[in-house]
DNA sequence: ATCCTGACGCTAT
DNA sequence: AATAGCGCCAGGA
């Protein structure tokens, strides 16, 4: 059963749109209002269910080798149009971690002018 | 209540 | 760039 933690950060997660993704921390900093305890959204979403985009969040460096099939989530996320970097990680360079805090079509896109 | 584990993050080396 | 150490939080035994 999952307990009201597990469906918060479950909620957070559907609020990133497809082709976006974020990270541990950034959905931390959106339930506890600081960056802390980012351990605890990865076992939220370890146990997540269907419906939960769970591949749209990986580590704070774009890494992700946690995950039970790493190759599984950076399949989906290059399925959705996420740019990755050559060592298979997420390129925060093009569009950055989305903010689950956010509900607005925009997000952490830190993409300098040029 | 205590100890151990784990889809994390930051700093120091 | 890669590794090690420490801190944080939640869950299960």
């Amino acid at each position: 059963m999952a307990s009201g933690f597990d469906e918060a950060v479950w909620e957070l997660v559907r609020r990133v749109p497809a082709g976006r993704a974020t990270t541990y921390g950034q959905v931390a900093e959106a339930y506890y209002g600081v960056r802390k305890g980012a351990r605890g959204i990865g076992q939220a979403l370890a146990r997540c269910s269907d419906g939960v985009p769970w591949w749209r969040v990986v580590q704070a460096d774009g890494a992700m080798k946690a995950a039970p099939g790493g190759d599984e989530q950076r399949a989906r996320l290059h399925e959705e149009g996420v740019e990755l970097t050559l060592d298979g990680r997420v390129d925060w360079d093009l569009a950055g971690p989305w903010s689950p805090a956010q509900r607005e079509p925009r997000g952490g896109a830190v993409r300098p002018p040029g």
